[in-house]
RNA sequence: GCACCCGUAGCUCAGCUGGAUAGAGCGCUGCCCUCCGAAGGCAGAGGCCAGAGGUUCGAAUCCUCUCGGGUGCGCCA
């Protein structure tokens, strides 16, 4: 388990739309109170949020429309009698009917001013939830075969996957990051006989490597540890003397390597679950038998599929998994007819064991070439949990390579694909994460070697890291000017004094932040956060140049210690809440761009 | 044939469990350092949110259908 401050106890100052929010419901309670609206009207739908257009304030609310058919009023009039009674409030500088119903809300600049009080306060835990409940969660992610090196492919899930995991936990969950090994398929027997292969090769014979064995050179190094392990024991040999011991000797080679993969990203997993455990220890025949007890498991022949009939396709009798009963389109097969498992029978077993340790909710993160997998999993979870186990399965697409302006395709290491390693080393494991961030999981990726090392606006990862950096270079030359900068000084600053446009557009991002670790929480899309900070270093790149027309916007005001103070609060609050994102997406603050 | 994902500015993409006149970057046009914080910033042009219906106070968002792109589809994991 990664080290994590403990979950702060959150009052209602820190999620600023939810604190309006509950203003706006107290002085709803107050109409009913008076006779203004009927008894009984159910409040849910009454949503407190930013406006689209900044001119129309800072909040609004729909409270007017959303009441309006239920309590038998006119929008407006709602409207005008919730405004009168919210304007009385000292926060509420200005309260105003706008368009169908809504209610524009423009806050105080003092509740703004707060903000910076409240990030200092808390430091990176400003914006922690508790949302969470502390209800456990476990992501799997990853979960490659292990048959050789990570490739890009497998990064994005890794980024995706990891960052994630600690959202989640930033938002109150008690997050377990695990990877599946699938060590127990037949995948792993080809594996074994590549290393004999490279084995063979380590020993002097000249060798071929046929279709369907694994041809990179990454196998080289396992073959010669090989012969230092066994010497000649199984040259000349037949496969029945050596297969079982070698796949042993190769998968535990890959998972060292993968793990090595890993930690070069920054990736650290809270478990490893072995399929292979799986076998010879009735646990899939438990997890079948939990099934079957629902009687969801049976005899039968499945339809030939519509449209293009495979060549060799003939109806055969299966032992099959009722799935559609949970959703899925088509039944799944979960033994072959030679009477061995299907894969999808350890997969089942694995997710009943996920169950069965008493997470309250699953995420698997998948290739996009395993959307067809996605009912039947969930089908599976479903049954197994009797619906009280939600399973989210996140896809993630392709990332296409790109350098010197063509797709860049070839490996040195591993020959035909290119490994998470080539990228790490190229760019480093801070750009290589957040780049795979700045897309939703869904869609695909281009990842362009030249333009994520250019420093620009038109590079997110610079365009943040250079906003933290700033800071960073106003604190040390306050420092150098003999300004007092301390947390406890600026905290004991007059914020008051940040009163300008460009400042209240700062602190206005820098409240959203709690809000918006919750929608990016609830939706499991962490790219939100990515996204988030471009916009937040945006404005403060904003407040920053308008340094250079309007002298009174510097950071540093020469020979007025509290005014500085107060304005290097608000961009040490944005040094703050960066680098509790940056900490979610798993990468460093920059100190100072070279 | 069926299922899932996607379709938003010329290009690459955001868009809050349904909100007002749909946003950002790139590119394009015009500005901002004779000295200070320009690896930046400001302003402008650019849209039938693939299309057609529906649900309702209100739809890029939810439902149905059509078109276009991707990924899968019974003893491969």
């Amino acid at each position: 388990m990664r080290g994590k401050p403990p979950v702060k106890q959150k009052d209602a100052e820190m999620n600023l739309f939810t604190e309006m929010r509950g203003l706006v419901l107290e002085a709803l309670d107050q109409m009913q109170a008076g006779g203004a609206l009927p008894q009984g009207l159910d409040f849910a739908n009454v949503a407190v949020e930013p406006p689209r257009d900044a001119a129309h304030g800072d909040m609004a609310t729909n409270a007017a429309m959303v009441l309006a058919k239920p309590a038998g009023q006119k929008p407006r009039d709602i409207a005008e009698a919730l405004a009168t009674r919210l304007a009385a409030d000292d926060r509420v500088a200005k309260a105003e009917v706008a368009g169908p119903g809504f209610l524009n809300l423009t806050l105080a600049a003092p509740v703004w001013q707060r903000v910076v009080g409240t990030v200092l306060q808390d430091g990176t835990a400003y914006g922690r939830s508790d949302m969470g409940q502390g209800k456990k969660v476990n992501v799997e992610y990853v979960s490659a075969n292990p048959t050789g090196p990570l490739h890009v492919g497998h990064t994005r899930g890794a980024v995706f996957g990891d960052a994630l995991a600690s959202l989640l936990d930033y938002a109150g969950y008690q997050v377990t990051r695990e990877y599946y090994i699938n060590d127990g398929g037949t995948q792993v027997d080809v594996l074994a006989r590549s290393v004999y292969l490279r084995y063979l090769e380590a020993h002097g014979q000249a060798v071929e490597f046929a279709d369907g064995t694994y041809p990179g050179e990454y196998l080289v190094e396992v073959g010669q540890a090989l012969k230092d392990k066994v010497g000649d024991a199984y040259v000349g040999q037949p496969e029945e003397v050596w297969l079982e011991d070698i796949r042993n000797f190769a998968t535990d080679a890959m998972m060292d390597l993968i793990r090595a993969d890993l930690a070069q990203l920054g990736v650290q997993m809270d478990v490893f679950y072995s399929e292979k455990s799986l076998y010879g220890t009735g646990r899939i025949e438990a997890a079948i038998d939990s099934l079957r007890a629902k009687g969801l498991i049976y005899r039968g022949t499945l339809e030939p599929p519509k449209g293009k009939l495979p060549e060799d396709w003939e109806p055969r009798e299966q032992t099959l998994f009722k799935s559609t009963e949970h959703g899925d389109d088509v039944d799944r097969p979960i033994m072959k007819s030679d009477g061995a498992w299907t894969y999808f029978a350890p997969d089942i077993a694995y997710h009943y064991d996920k169950v069965s340790r008493g997470f309250d909710a699953l995420i698997d993160v998948f290739g996009a070439d395993h959307g067809g997998y996605v009912k039947r999993m969930k089908a599976a979870v479903s049954a197994l949990s009797d619906g009280r186990v939600p399973l989210d399965i996140k896809l993630c697409q392709l990332v296409k390579l790109w350098k010197n302006g063509e797709p860049f395709k070839m490996s040195k290491r591993a020959g035909n694909f290119v490994t998470l390693r080539d990228v790490v080393e190229q760019v480093g494991p801070d750009v290589t994460r957040f780049v795979m961030l700045t897309r939703k999981n869904d869609a695909p990726l281009d990842f362009d070697f030249d333009k994520v090392l250019e420093q620009s606006r038109e590079n997110p990862v610079f365009y943040v890291q250079y906003a933290h950096a700033r800071v960073s270079s106003v604190l040390r030359r306050a420092a150098e000017a003999g300004i007092d900068t301390s947390d406890a000084a600026l905290r004991a600053a007059d914020l008051g004094l940040l009163g300008h446009e460009a400042e209240l557009a700062v602190m206005r991002k820098l409240a959203e932040w709690p809000r918006l670790v919750e929608i990016a929480a609830r939706t499991n899309e962490p790219h939100r956060i990515a996204f988030y900070l471009y916009e937040l270093a945006g404005d403060f790149h904003a407040l920053w140049n308008r340094g250079n027309d309007l002298v009174e916007l510097r950071f540093i005001q020469d020979g007025d210690q509290g005014t500085s103070q107060a304005k290097i609060a608000l961009a040490r609050s944005v040094a703050v809440v960066i680098s509790a994102g940056l900490a979610i997406l798993g990468v460093t603050p920059a100190e100072e761009m070279r």
